[in-house]
DNA sequence: GCGCCTTGTGTGACCGGTCACATTCATGCC
DNA sequence: GGCATGAATGTGACCGGTCACACAAGGCGC
């Protein structure tokens, strides 16, 4: 314990060491735990570290040894569920391993923009991880230099499953098959789809999955409606299939888009899940104390999180080895929101 | 540009001078501005950080200057509305300032934890900012050492606004009287308060407005029911207040508790707001989507966290002079869940 | 008794910047 | 012409650690 009141700048290790009576480079030993120091000169050192209230400058050992223990989280948004249980997920992980926590928001998907974000994440050392599900993730994942440590948490993997590229993702192409099967298997005739922005041009996870099990149950296919993140794109993307009386089954590519489609339906005087079902995405926390409450899909966002850290923890330092991200299952969750078509005709 | 391809290590001021054919201080003069440098020295020096790719090292600045380009944001919780959209406005601010953001998690309230934690955020070089709204928030501000330049997100000036010390906070006060007075002017009897936790042992900010909204009506008290933050706590807080017959206006500390408040009156058979108005708090995104829509105050947490911000840069670098933070004005968004009480008898 | 390995410790250089001070040269002024 | 002054630039030390290497002392084999 400092006893000893106004310490004006935070003692260094030559401090320690002339505390001690021994030289820089053993105290440095002590706290790297080096072997080869005797029992007693290690104790006089960690007495003199303890008296002087030291703690090892981060900044210094950067510079010095190269090694970070940093990891910055780029990312589109913070405040939507999934990005921010991810977001959590990583910061768990990281306070485990005594990293620090370092956050990017990407504002616009705009390539310069991107580019200079990245720029600063990595000005900021240490490794990456880049929550890519929307195009400005996406691009900034392809921005990064080679070099970097750097982890991917992306909607499905570019490369089939076993590729060893340092990506996490959840099943989502699963749980949306798993969802729809759910909503067909009540009788529907089929599923609209209310999705949410794609990361790229390509078809999404979450598209794939829904139109699989249409198609294995001989279902029309409707066209999909975009839609935005939010409730607002939800509501307004819905407009159109709650005036649609042929329209029994909705599922929308998260809760929250799935809050403003059921509120679109209220306005049109349909009722959930009398006349319409809906089905969410990700489990919400607001989801099961909704009105009627949400059929979703519960994903696993902050083992994700954790899965991303653990992986880029491997990449950065070579004692941990690299774990296969394990995928965790997608889970449906039926509630309120979802059942059986109006007249079984 | 670096044409030259396979650069191992990125270039350094000494590189730059070399290419130059400058001192390294010469460069270093150059990236930071400083005046007395021949313009044709200015102008090879530019071309041969750029033929370099070079770009400074923040760590060796830290390391060497002492000033550091970095805030770590301590919290509780990263997930909840008002918590993200503070870190959102903190982020934005700093990424117009080139600052670095970092963020520690506050999992425990446990005093050791908690100093623990703070440990973390101030290795990690830089200001702080600490959202002190619970009790782990305030007792790490608490911890923060005099020496670190630190900004309070706070629920109420522990001193009368006026005083100097470093906090930026909302008018929760004036919110709650406002919202309070709302459902009071509907003729409701009464209010009843369902709390989000207190920061401290002292009454809480909001409290206070709905107690002050109340007495200057001359309305009776009831005792504020204890919730937590999420939708589960309101829910679990209220099945209390929705068997009890007499309860027909209910405000909330936040809108998640809301959702939970307004699922068990509909799980006790009571219409909003036919039987109850219920009111919340922040605004919060999915709140205008419920059915009903949810009476609420809309608090500006971007903003606040913009102004921590701005208030610790000025405390970090002497050339940004502290403005004083200012208090955005709380506004009332009526919506669908309030309305005149059952019977005028 | 000599060489050799092991254990414990110290020295100097280095990471990539900044800072304080020294140096050079062209001016302006008396 | 001599000298103070300021502009333009260079030198060495330093921030607080790490790394590679040197070195002394003790134990062991022959």
């Amino acid at each position: 314990m400092n006893v000893t009141g106004h310490t004006r700048r935070p003692a260094s290790i030559r401090d320690v060491a002339t505390a001690a009576g021994v030289s820089y480079q053993t105290v440095s030993r002590v706290i790297n735990g080096h072997p080869s120091v005797k029992q007693t000169t290690r104790e006089r050192v960690l007495a003199a570290i303890d008296e002087l209230g030291f703690r090892r400058n981060a900044t210094a050992l950067a510079l010095a040894s190269g090694r970070s223990r940093a990891v910055t989280v780029l990312t589109a948004n913070t405040t939507h569920y999934g990005y921010a249980s991810i977001l959590q997920g990583v910061e768990e992980a990281a306070r485990a391993a005594s990293y620090a926590v370092g956050i990017g928001v990407l504002e616009s998907a705009d390539e310069a923009a991107v580019a200079a974000e990245v720029q600063r994440a990595a000005d900021a050392g240490g490794g990456l991880i880049v929550i890519a599900y929307d195009p400005a993730g996406v691009g900034a994942l392809a921005a990064v230099p080679a070099e970097l440590p750097v982890v991917g948490v992306v909607e499905t993997p570019a490369s089939p499953p076993g590729g060893d590229r340092p990506w996490v993702w959840t099943d989502d192409r699963e749980a949306a098959y798993e969802v729809t099967r759910h909503l067909l298997s009540l009788g529907h005739e089929t599923v609209h789809y209310v999705a949410i922005p794609s990361s790229t041009r390509r078809t999404s996870a979450r598209t794939t999955g829904w139109r699989q099990a249409l198609k294995e149950a001989g279902a029309p296919e409707p066209r999909p409606v975009q839609g935005s993140w939010g409730p607002a794109g939800g509501h307004a993307a819905s407009v159109g299939l709650a005036a649609d009386p042929s329209v029994t089954a909705i599922l929308c590519g998260n809760d929250d888009l799935a809050l403003g489609v059921l509120r679109a339906l209220h306005e049109a005087g349909r009722s959930v899940p009398g006349e319409v079902s809906v089905a969410g995405f990700d489990d919400a926390p607001h989801s099961a104390y909704l009105t009627p409450a949400l059929t979703t899909v519960r994903l696993d966002f902050t083992g994700l999180g954790r899965s991303a850290f653990a992986l880029l923890h491997g990449l950065m330092e070579e004692s941990a080895q690299i774990a296969p991200h394990p995928v965790s299952v997608p889970e449906l969750v039926v509630r309120e929101s979802s059942g059986p078509p109006p007249s079984r005709a």
